[in-house]
DNA sequence: AAAACATTTAACTATTTGGTTGACAGTTAG
DNA sequence: CTAACTGTCAACCAAATAGTTAAATGTTTT
């Protein structure tokens, strides 16, 4: 149960999290904090911009507190805090019933045309 | 099945949707058209911005193809095209094991402290 | 054809963003 | 203490954002 609620819906919250995710930077850089915690240089190696950029964007990550930093001597070493992306998953949630219908109509539609061939191929890249 | 494969993290689209998400606007604009199919005007209403102001959030939300429109007489119709939203919901969904992780740790916590009381009102606020 | 309505576009402004470089500050090692 | 290293901050820049008002476009009505 644990507070099940969807809610929590603090617009704040949502703003700065969502905003944080729109940079594809600041997304590769949770991925690779996810798979093991990470000094800021190491973080910021395999990226062709400065460091000072790269620690810009995990002052923005930190604001939205989707990262926390803990000091180790001289360095320092970031951690994904995941809990910060609830609030946007839940806020997704919602339109989960939406999308779900849409590709059951779809699925349904092409089961209805009894194409059992294999359409993996569908229409991936619309360009 | 239907290609349940997680990935399709088209970078781009993942930019231009979570980016559209970040605003309060227009995150207030999905909701409304989630319920009803409804024109620009009516979309604007309720906002204390311009018209001119609400039909920049909506060529931004068509930009991530989170709406489509429809021309219908004078009047554009604007609903909301949920599937758009599918990709940003699998890439956080790639961090549920994490928070969930976290929110059972301290569930078990809760629980190994036989804190076995209403705790509802645990820490919803925390300003 | 002109008037009224629905919406977009253009031009402008202020703020934010994402990047740079160079100076600064804290920590560890020589 | 000084040098080397880790990271941030300040100043700057170009581009994007979010808003404005006013003009333009398209559609319906008269």
């Amino acid at each position: 149960m644990v507070k099940s609620s969807v809610a929590q819906l603090n617009t704040a919250r949502l703003d700065s999290v969502f905003h944080a995710l729109s940079d594809p930077t600041r997304r590769s850089i949770l991925h690779a904090v996810s798979k093991q915690e990470k000094t800021v240089g190491e973080i910021a190696k395999p990226y062709r911009m400065s460091l000072a950029a790269v620690s810009k964007h995990l002052k923005v990550l930190e604001a939205a507190e989707l990262i926390a930093r803990e000091r180790r001597g001289s360095f320092q070493i970031v951690r994904l805090n995941a809990t910060a992306l609830k609030p946007a998953n839940d806020w997704l949630a919602i339109y989960e019933t939406f999308w779900n219908e849409k590709l059951d109509a779809l699925q349904t539609l092409l089961e209805g045309e009894e194409n059992d061939t294999n359409n993996g191929t569908s229409k991936t890249d619309d360009k």
